[in-house]
DNA sequence: TCTATATTTCACCAATCGGTTATATAACCG
DNA sequence: CGGTTATATAACCGATTGGTGAAATATAGA
């Protein structure tokens, strides 16, 4: 709900072709002629991919001469990047909580009593 | 090109009912209609979501009783942060290589000598 | 069995996306 | 100036997305 920008990043980055794009520039910035020359498609189609790269905050352009080189932009990387770190533990150390609550719900499937929604509940539960 | 799970999963990320989805799922596993209650739109519109989560590896469903619970998947998570770990370093320590580039570039933005061409060297001199 | 609850599927819709070709703009160069 | 190069914009197109309401499905329970 709060959040905008990363709507546009993490769709930015949903694109092999920009993420590809990305990774070219990852080694320094480029020309828009150069940066097209792996792909299978025309220049229009890499102009609209760093029109929507520049939109998400992934790259910068310049202007050099009749060139409009495209250079990394970390900034907003590192917004996506902020906001999957948060559930870093997940995937961690933090099998513990996690694992502990599948192996009760595996354990408890056909004991509902309290209510059906009981299950859904004891979210509540969560102390750390 | 060669990445392909990629794809749904940052655009699975792309929309911020999903990524709420995810938040809430952070906290324990639930149904449905809980997962549906914070926001302003129809049952369907969030199952919709759901497999869209689903498809991306991003949470697992069960079935308990009439209830289809989801939660949380972290390896499709890691997956994405792992991409986007390697690009930490522009946004951390090495500004050395890339700031030293920009800065160039600001320094020698009209006079073009063979300081510029160095610029956009990686053009790759085409010998056509 | 009949009914209520939880959830999905269906059919539809407008908006966006990713690509195209054709045309326009901008800057260099002879 | 005129031509070439680099890039962007315009107009268009089919596929996908994100939503809807209505109907179907699954399970629990009286």
């Amino acid at each position: 709900m709060q959040s905008t920008s990363l709507d546009s990043t993490f769709a930015a980055l949903a694109d092999p072709t920009r993420r590809a794009i990305l990774a070219r520039l990852a080694q320094g910035e480029t020309s828009v002629t150069e940066l097209a020359e792996p792909f299978a498609m025309s220049m229009p189609a890499i102009s609209k991919h760093l029109k929507v790269l520049e939109k998400a905050g992934l790259i910068d352009r310049g202007r050099e001469a009749q060139y409009r080189p495209a250079r990394l932009n970390p900034a907003a990387l590192k917004s996506a990047a902020d906001w999957i770190e948060e559930y870093r533990q997940f995937w961690e150390h933090s099998f513990d909580r996690l694992e502990a609550y599948l192996a009760r719900l595996q354990a408890g499937t056909s004991e509902g009593e309290q209510t059906s929604n009981a299950k859904r509940n004891d979210r509540k539960d969560k102390e750390k």
